[in-house]
DNA sequence: CCAGGTTGGAACAGCAGTGTTCCACTAAGG
DNA sequence: CCTTAGTGGAACACTGCTGTTCCAACCTGG
């Protein structure tokens, strides 16, 4: 993880980004995406994407390294040690919602589960620990499956946001509803 | 609709469900999986799959069927019309998560969403719009969002156990407790 | 026992994706 | 202006999957 990606000049940086958001958003869309395709999209050539990532590991492993950082984008802006756990959770639910497409890749495994350990998860779980000591989360559920029911009614939600079916505003209100009922005590 | 595989001689029928079972298995592993790999999991030679499943297209759509028809059989176990609609769907769970990898099939989208909608999933969403004239179901939150919210749940308890994480008896009450809760008015 | 139904293996052509090389083109900076 | 980093396209070999054909082997029931 000692990158230095952004110190490149201006236009390998700007390439660089297209190539990762463009496979963001195909791979979120189908997970078997051929690199062509995704080159298509970034609106660039296939030979340019292979300068930029030599194989697909490494196209793979650049996505998964982005994914690290939004998520803990969204852990900063969630200010998950302030108040008690449950309304943190809370506070978390629409944010992690504005990741978007990286949401499904993270849920449907294309990012491999051990990047993610290694700083994604973990604050999460973390939250859902101190809930449990406080008491403001339900002490019969698992940190686990606390977890897990965040994560697909997340999912959940962007799925719902992605095929048009609902507008943020009708959805985000669903969401905390039903995930402050389910988590607490 | 009107295949009439039961009919065929022994032989047939068990080579046929062999094939079937493998696939359910295999597809839910990984969607992407070859022909070859279902083939060698259902211990039968490629040529053989392809004599019962001229294309892949064929095999999904026998897959699907298969899909259907478990559902059905979990609805009439679960009695969805005896008593209110909550408790009935909560009686659904853990017939549902009986249906194991058709789960996973069915919620990443390899069995089409249309062969579904053709019976699969209306009876679900005809429960829960009782349970909300009833007023045992939380009327703020819409239909769709209750029966994503279901199914979410069921696939993660599913994903869960079968990754061995955590055994069955303990998994059942978290899900039937957060679902509960979380449709609850 | 033996005829018909059933199977698996080998071999084939076709196709799509991958990763590579090479070369010509462009545009931005010194 | 002219160098140079950055780019895109064409072509290539290679791999893995697909769908097909053909044939030898096999049981299994009559």
């Amino acid at each position: 993880m000692t990158e230095v990606h952004e110190t490149e000049t201006g236009a390998r940086a700007r390439t660089r980004r297209a190539i990762v958001e463009a496979a963001v958003r195909e791979l979120a869309h189908d997970a078997a995406t051929s690199l062509g395709q995704i080159a298509d999209a970034a609106g660039v050539g296939r030979t340019t994407l292979h300068r930029y990532f030599p194989d697909r590991a490494a196209l793979l492993d650049a996505v998964g390294s982005e994914t690290v950082a939004r998520l803990t984008e969204a852990h900063a802006r969630a200010r998950l040690d302030d108040g008690d756990a449950r309304t943190a959770l809370l506070r978390l639910c629409p944010e992690y919602l504005l990741l978007g497409d990286l949401l499904t890749l993270f849920f449907t495994g294309v990012v491999p589960d051990t990047v993610l350990d290694e700083g994604g998860a973990a604050p999460l779980a973390a939250l859902v620990a101190r809930g449990h000591r406080e008491g403001s989360i339900d002490r019969e559920l698992d940190v686990d499956w606390v977890v897990g029911v965040v994560w697909a009614q997340l999912y959940l939600a962007w799925a719902t946001l992605r095929e048009g079916q609902a507008a943020r505003h009708d959805i985000v209100p669903m969401l905390v509803r039903t995930v402050d009922k389910a988590v607490a005590p």
